[in-house]
DNA sequence: CAAGATTAATCAATCGATTGATTCAGTCAA
DNA sequence: TTGACTGAATCAATCGATTGATTAATCTTG
């Protein structure tokens, strides 16, 4: 019989942060208590103030907990292509394809593969709504690679755009997918459908055709109406 | 010299509720305390229990508020066309042209112009967002005339389209909008520009343009691309 | 290597402050 | 007189934070 395990003491504070995004997720940085935060993760609430100086500071160290888990993951997508260079625009349009794809995967983390993951994104979306004094500068750092991924595609689908309208269409083909996401108990309450959406693959055709149709990118746009 | 105004007893009720709608909307539900409240009202924090009964009822109170005075703007559009009466498209495209605009001066009120409607939109954002339990019935009785406009538009712009589709634009319509409105915050320390959107008429531009083109209808494509 | 010293990690217990709620004597207009 | 309201006091509960003690791990030194 092999001897209950060790429990690693650095190990005390990753749970407290998985605890705390799980926590701060459902009930807000003002309804979560760090006892409660504590009990989830099997610890002491002192052990709150010893680790990150208080409750702002675990706050603060979850949204940079999962900042940096997921900042890497848009970097897996292949470079943008160089403005000008041959068949950047070809380049350019699948590009925004797989962009849009891995944003709806990402933000749609599904709970059964990872509650935590999951209430990471709950929480980063609420946050970008009302961001606590605390989480600004490890919000923007997570924000930056996400949008600068798509103002580089946009430059080139959209030459003519000043930047004021690159911002516009950026914004308006994050949106939707962010809406999505941070609505969708909402949308499931007014479809009256619990399970909505169904189908995760039609929805990101939607969000793809929907957006690059937007954009006024001719390519996407003459096959979809009789 | 006037008196000072009699401060009509029946008053207090409703400066409790304006003064829940802007606290609630800063500090969000458990943020806010029935005592800051009282005293943004003037009055005495036992009037929320003898009023509404407690600071629950309070806040189903506040938000029946907002829902009762919003309600009535959008019925002020003209009615959306019938299926197949003669001309019903370009009524309904125009009609969504008007709708989008009034979506978003409504969303966009000027917090000069009354604080509380600000406030209010802001409490409403943040719920839909992250649902009070209280708040569900309010919300759903106050987002439905929204939803059944853009869908009785879209019902003659795709008549193709079947329910999931047309719920799925529905979404990216008001998504876009929607996020633009909630993250403003966020989206003025992303871009820099404090004062973002300098141009709130180009904005509209922008939200209908993009709207009609994701929506493939023909009529909005072909003149924005060189 | 072993004994002693130091540090890190954790705990139960408790702190003062604040929360929502309640009570109650008093004011004031109708 | 009655109902709407005020102002102040007070309640139990809970909040985040702090304390002092204890154990476990690491380092120092002879």
């Amino acid at each position: 019989m092999t001897p209950p395990p060790p429990e690693l003491p650095q190990d005390t504070r990753h749970r407290l942060i998985e605890a705390a995004i799980l926590t701060f997720a459902e009930k807000g940085y003002d309804g979560a208590g760090i006892r409660e935060i504590a009990q989830r993760a099997k610890a002491n609430s002192a052990l709150v103030t010893y680790h990150f100086g208080g409750k702002e500071g675990l706050y603060r160290e979850a949204l940079r907990h999962i900042s940096a888990r997921k900042a890497s993951e848009v970097a897996t997508l292949p470079p943008p292509p160089e403005p000008g260079s041959p068949g950047a625009r070809e380049v350019a349009l699948q590009g925004m394809k797989a962009y849009i794809r891995a944003f709806v995967t990402d933000l749609m983390s599904c709970p059964a593969e990872s509650e935590v993951d999951a209430a990471a994104m709950a929480l980063i979306g609420r946050e970008i709504q009302m961001p606590h004094p605390v989480s600004a500068p490890v919000l923007l750092e997570f924000a930056r690679p996400y949008m600068e991924r798509v103002l580089a595609l946009l430059r080139i689908l959209r030459p003519d755009a000043d930047p004021e309208t690159l911002l516009r269409l950026t914004l308006s083909i994050q949106g939707q997918i962010l809406h999505f996401r941070n609505s969708l108990g909402f949308i499931r309450l007014l479809s009256g459908d619990p399970d909505f959406p169904k189908d995760l693959e039609a929805l990101i055709q939607h969000f793809t055709d929907f957006s690059l149709r937007g954009l006024g990118v001719p390519e996407a746009f003459p096959q979809t109406r009789p």
